[in-house]
DNA sequence: AGGATTTGACCGAC
DNA sequence: GTCGGTCAAATCCT
């Protein structure tokens, strides 16, 4: 089941993304077109994945116990008029100023960062900026411990964080940690994070994500150096490179100006440092690779198909800056 | 030495 | 007044 929605949440997210892009050439008309064989895997990238939740969803259609199952006339053939409003609730669910997701993890650490609408600009020269709890948008994604090696540390996600602050949260069992950004001074970057382990599943981390990364839109900011040690595993578990910044995955729920970011971190040193990022992220690096045969995921080679938001003025970034 | 983490205190939101 | 989020000094780590 859990495979199932992983597949399911990876078909979205890898439709939302090639949306996003075609969007991106549909606005900006001075591009060339993206290449049709590019659309093409991509679109047969996408039917895999649901094709695949497809198969699991039959082939083992019992609900686990971590996620809401979707109600039986899900797995009925056709498409009634429960089944819609089911999916409709659900996308109304995720709209709000909070939205909140589980995200499947087998095997490694594996993070599903979402892309954040931050409000106004932090004000860091204030003394103690604080603003008003729905001021930002927050996005909770839930995150399983690594089966292997130490479960005690905090999930990765492709990002650097550094650690601010714990705190004892009423009723929880567990410390509640604070994250921000490593660039935060650098590049100005207001991202932060909470991290704190679920009560009933010690296992599971339940994360937070507050404010968006904007220190990969600095010119200066830290080259993406994809990690070349990691490799695919078993079948849908995979050790996974740091995707660069502009291989964006919107979260679906919080419109088109809300969604997830999977960013790179620098090439990290340190173990903290090496990213793990969502399977969507990914597979779009593998479909870079098999079409320019690169053997490794360059940022260059998709560059050429997906100009970076550096490059290319993006009216959704600028409304987050 | 410099960056990261820990931890008690502070302070705003509720 | 309580709680959660942040600050910042002390400490640890590389």
């Amino acid at each position: 089941m859990e495979e199932a929605i992983s597949f399911i949440f990876q078909g979205c997210k890898l439709a939302q993304d090639l949306e996003r892009n075609l969007q991106h050439y549909v606005s900006n008309n001075q591009l060339l077109p993206p290449p049709i064989l590019m659309l093409s895997e991509s679109c047969d990238e996408i039917i895999k994945m649901f094709v695949s939740a497809k198969e699991r969803l039959i082939s083992n259609p019992l609900p686990s116990s971590s996620y809401s199952p979707p109600p039986p006339q899900l797995f009925s053939v056709g498409h009634d008029a429960s089944l819609h409003e089911w999916l409709r609730s659900a996308m109304a669910a995720g709209s709000g100023s909070s939205t909140s997701v589980q995200v499947p993890v087998t095997g490694t650490t594996q993070l599903d960062s979402g892309q954040l609408l931050f409000g106004s600009s932090p004000s860091s020269s204030q003394q103690r900026p604080r603003r008003r709890k729905d001021d930002v948008e927050k996005k909770t994604v839930r995150v399983a411990a690594p089966l292997i090696g130490n479960t005690d540390l905090p999930p990765e996600d492709g990002y650097t964080w550094r650690k601010y602050g714990q705190k004892e949260i009423l009723g929880s069992r567990f410390p509640r940690g604070y994250y921000r950004c490593t660039h935060q001074k650098m590049y100005q970057c207001p991202a932060k994070r909470q991290v704190q382990r679920l009560d009933h599943d010690p296992y599971t981390f339940q994360v937070t994500y507050r404010g968006n990364h904007t220190c990969h839109m600095s010119s200066t900011a830290p080259s993406i150096a994809p990690p070349t040690h990691m490799a695919a595993t078993s079948s849908g578990t995979h050790q996974l490179p740091s995707p660069p910044p502009w291989l964006e995955f919107n979260l679906g729920g919080g419109g088109s100006s809300s969604g997830s970011t999977m960013a790179a971190t620098a090439g990290g040193s340190s173990g903290a440092d090496i990213a793990a990022a969502g399977p969507s992220s990914y597979l779009v690096a593998e479909m870079a690779d098999a079409m320019f045969n690169s053997g490794s995921s360059s940022t260059n080679s998709m560059e050429f198909l997906f100009p970076s938001p550096q490059d290319k003025w993006d009216p959704e970034d600028s409304k987050n800056n």
